[in-house]
RNA sequence: UCACCUGUAGCUCAGUCGGUUAGAGCAACGGACUGUUAAUCCGUGGGCCGCUGGUUCAAGUCCAGCCAGGUGAGCCA
C-alpha cells in the first residue's frame, strides 16, 4: 500500500491506494473523487472508458467520507492540490454510508463544528493544523534534547494552590482534597537543581470561567527550568528557542502552511531578525503615545488603522446598495437574483465583521491612553502593544506588584521583578511568561508572606534556597497559543484535538 | 461573575411598519452534461421560527423570564 505523501516516488507507475471519499464531481461518463488517506489529498479520475463501467458505476454511488480501495496509475498534474491525480483502473468500496456526512464542503457555524468535532477533525484545515501541532512538539523535543536538556513530568495531582491566584480544578486523591495542576514549575526547580537543565511537557488545568478565544480549561505547556541562569541567558535562550522551532516547522509544514494559506514571511523574520526587548517602562511610554516605534506612535497608529477601516466599510456599503438596486428589478431571472442575494450575505458578514473591528478600536485607544503605570496589560494593551511590531517582543523588568512570589527582584530597583513575557504579533498575545527565580532564602520568604500564601506548602521548595542555593530561570510556553500563531488560527479551539474549555466537555 | 450580540429547514442565512399558504443557497434524492476544482444547469422532498408566559382581532416579528451559544472584561499561557 502506497501513501498519497509519497506519490512523487511512483510517477506513471501503477499504485493501490486506500483512503476516505470527501468529495465527488460528476459528468457524463467520468467521475472525479477526491481522496483523502491522513498524508494528503488527492484527485482520482474514474473514466468509463479506461476504468471499465463497473469501476465507473462504482464511483458515481459513492457517498461523501466513504472509505475505498483503489488502484491506478499516478499522473503529473500541475492543476491539483499535490500536483499529481490517480488515474482510476480499479476501485472497490470498504464501506458507503448511507446516512448524511454532517460536515458539508460549505461553511459552518462554530458551535456546530464543536459538536461534531470528532468528525471536524477530517477536514483539511483541521489535517493541516494537527499536523503543524504534531511538528512543533517533535521540534520542541528536538531543540531541547540537542542541547542536553532533561525531560521530566511533573505531577498531576497538587496538593495546594501554587500561586494562590487562579482558580483550579477541585478533585479527591484517598479521601484528601486535592487539585490539578496549574504549573510545574517548582517541581521543575527542584529537578533542575538534580539535572543542571530540564524541561516539562505536560498537561494543565485552570478553572477560570473565561469565553475567549485564547482561554483553555486544559491546556499543554512546556517549562523549562535551568541552574545558573539569569534572566538575560533565559530571554536569549527564548529567543533561540523560538526560533529553532518556527524554523523546523517551516521547513517540515510547508504543505500545511499553504493549506492554512499562512503567511510565511512574517515567520521567515522571526528566524532571522532580533526580537525588540522592551522594559515595563518602555512598553508603557510606548502604549501612551510618548514612544514611537519605527516613526510612529500608538496612538497615530491606531487613527490610521480607524481610517482604514472606515474606508474599507463605506466601500462594502456601496457594493451592497448597487446589489440591491440589481435585485430590484423584477424582470431579474431567478437564478440570477439568487447569486445576487448569496453575495449580498457574504457582503454583510464581511460587513459586519469589519464594524466589530472599527468597534473596538476606540476602546483600545481609551486603554493604551489611560493605562496606570504598574497594572499588567490586559488584552487590549496587548493587542497595541504588538500591533507596533511584526516580531514576537520580550518585555522585561515588571513590576513585582503583577508577578508571582518567586521571581527575583532587581537588584538596581527593589520595586521590579526579573520577569519577561513574550507578546507574539498579528494579535495573538503573550505566549510565553518566564523569569529569574528568587535564590535568597530570606527574601524568599518574606515573598511568600507578603503574597499571604501558606508557608508550610513550601517548606520543601525552601530547602531549595537551604542547600546549595544558585542563581537558576525558567519559563513556561503555552503549547496551544503558539500554535495558535504559527498557524494563523484565530481560535485556541482548533489548536487541540479535543478541546476542554468553559461550557465544553463533549466530545 | 459582569457587559454586549445571536437563536428560523440537516447546514449557512434572509424575513421590511405586527397582517394571506414561511424564503434562498448548500447538502440529500432524481435527471442533463466527457476534464471538474466548494463544478454548473433543471426538478423533488424537507419547518415545535430555542422554551415558557404576556400584549393584540392577529406574533417568526413587540415585552418579560428562562435555556443554549458567541464575543469581550476580570484572570492568565
Amino acid at each position: 500500500m502506497i501513501y498519497i505523501s509519497e506519490l512523487k516516488e511512483y510517477e506513471g507507475k501503477e499504485i493501490d491506494l486506500k483512503g476516505w471519499v470527501i468529495n465527488s464531481r460528476s459528468s457524463k461518463g467520468i467521475e472525479f473523487l477526491v481522496l483523502r488517506d491522513g498524508t494528503g489529498f488527492l484527485q482520482c479520475v474514474v473514466d468509463e472508458q479506461t476504468a471499465g463501467q463497473e469501476a465507473y458505476e462504482t464511483a458515481c454511488k459513492l457517498t461523501q467520507e466513504s472509505s475505498v480501495e483503489m488502484s491506478g496509475k499516478v499522473v503529473k498534474d500541475d492543476r491539483q492540490i499535490g500536483g499529481y491525480e490517480l488515474q482510476v483502473t480499479k476501485l472497490k468500496i470498504l464501506h458507503l454510508n448511507n446516512d448524511n456526512y454532517p460536515i458539508s464542503n460549505k461553511s459552518h457555524g462554530v458551535e456546530f463544528l464543536m459538536n461534531n468535532r470528532h468528525l471536524w477533525l477530517r477536514s483539511k484545515r483541521q489535517w493541516a493544523i494537527m499536523r503543524v501541532r504534531n511538528n512543533i512538539i517533535y521540534a520542541i523535543h528536538n531543540f531541547f534534547q540537542k542541547q542536553g536538556f532533561v525531560q521530566m513530568d511533573a505531577p498531576i495531582f497538587t496538593g495546594n494552590a501554587v500561586e494562590g491566584t487562579t482558580t483550579l480544578f477541585a478533585t479527591e486523591f484517598y479521601d484528601r482534597p486535592a487539585y490539578l495542576t496549574q504549573s510545574g514549575q517548582l517541581y521543575g526547580e527542584a529537578m533542575a537543581m538534580a539535572m543542571g537543565r530540564i524541561y516539562t511537557f505536560g498537561p494543565t488545568f485552570r478553572a477560570e470561567k473565561s469565553k475567549t478565544r485564547r482561554h483553555l480549561s486544559e491546556f499543554w505547556m512546556i517549562e523549562p527550568e535551568m541552574a545558573f541562569f539569569d534572566n538575560e541567558m533565559n530571554m536569549d535562550l527564548i529567543e533561540n528557542f523560538i526560533k529553532s522551532v518556527v524554523d523546523e516547522v517551516m521547513q517540515k509544514s510547508k504543505y500545511e502552511l499553504e493549506i492554512l494559506e499562512r503567511n510565511t514571511e512574517i515567520l521567515k523574520t522571526v528566524v532571522s531578525d532580533r526580537f525588540p526587548r522592551i522594559t515595563y517602562d518602555e512598553a508603557v511610554d510606548i502604549l501612551h503615545g510618548k514612544k514611537p516605534v519605527n516613526g510612529i506612535t500608538s496612538i497615530e497608529l491606531l487613527e490610521k488603522d480607524k481610517m482604514e477601516l472606515e474606508e474599507k466599510i463605506n466601500q462594502i456599503k456601496i457594493e451592497i446598495e448597487e446589489r440591491e438596486n440589481l435585485i430590484a428589478d423584477t424582470n431579474l431571472k431567478q437564478s440570477k437574483r439568487n447569486f445576487i442575494i448569496n453575495k449580498l450575505d457574504v457582503l454583510k458578514n464581511d460587513l459586519k465583521d469589519l464594524e466589530e473591528k472599527l468597534s473596538h478600536i476606540p476602546e483600545y485607544l481609551k486603554s493604551a491612553k489611560e493605562f496606570r503605570y504598574g497594572d499588567d496589560f490586559g488584552g487590549a494593551d496587548e493587542t497595541v502593544l504588538t500591533r507596533m511590531f511584526s516580531l514576537p517582543i520580550m518585555v522585561f523588568n515588571w513590576p513585582k506588584e503583577v508577578k508571582a512570589f518567586y521571581m527575583k527582584r532587581d537588584e538596581k530597583n527593589d520595586n521590579l521583578v526579573k520577569g519577561v513575557d513574550v507578546l507574539a504579533p498579528e494579535g495573538f498575545g503573550e505566549i510565553v511568561g518566564g523569569s529569574q527565580r528568587e535564590t535568597d532564602l530570606d527574601v524568599l520568604i518574606q515573598r511568600i508572606k507578603e503574597h499571604n500564601l501558606p508557608m508550610e506548602v513550601f517548606s520543601w521548595y525552601l530547602d531549595l534556597r537551604k542547600f546549595g542555593s544558585v542563581p537558576h530561570s525558567g519559563f513556561g510556553l503555552g503549547l496551544e497559543r503558539f500554535v495558535s500563531w504559527i498557524t494563523n488560527t484565530k481560535h485556541i479551539r482548533e489548536t487541540i484535538p479535543f478541546p476542554r474549555m468553559y461550557g465544553r466537555l463533549n466530545p
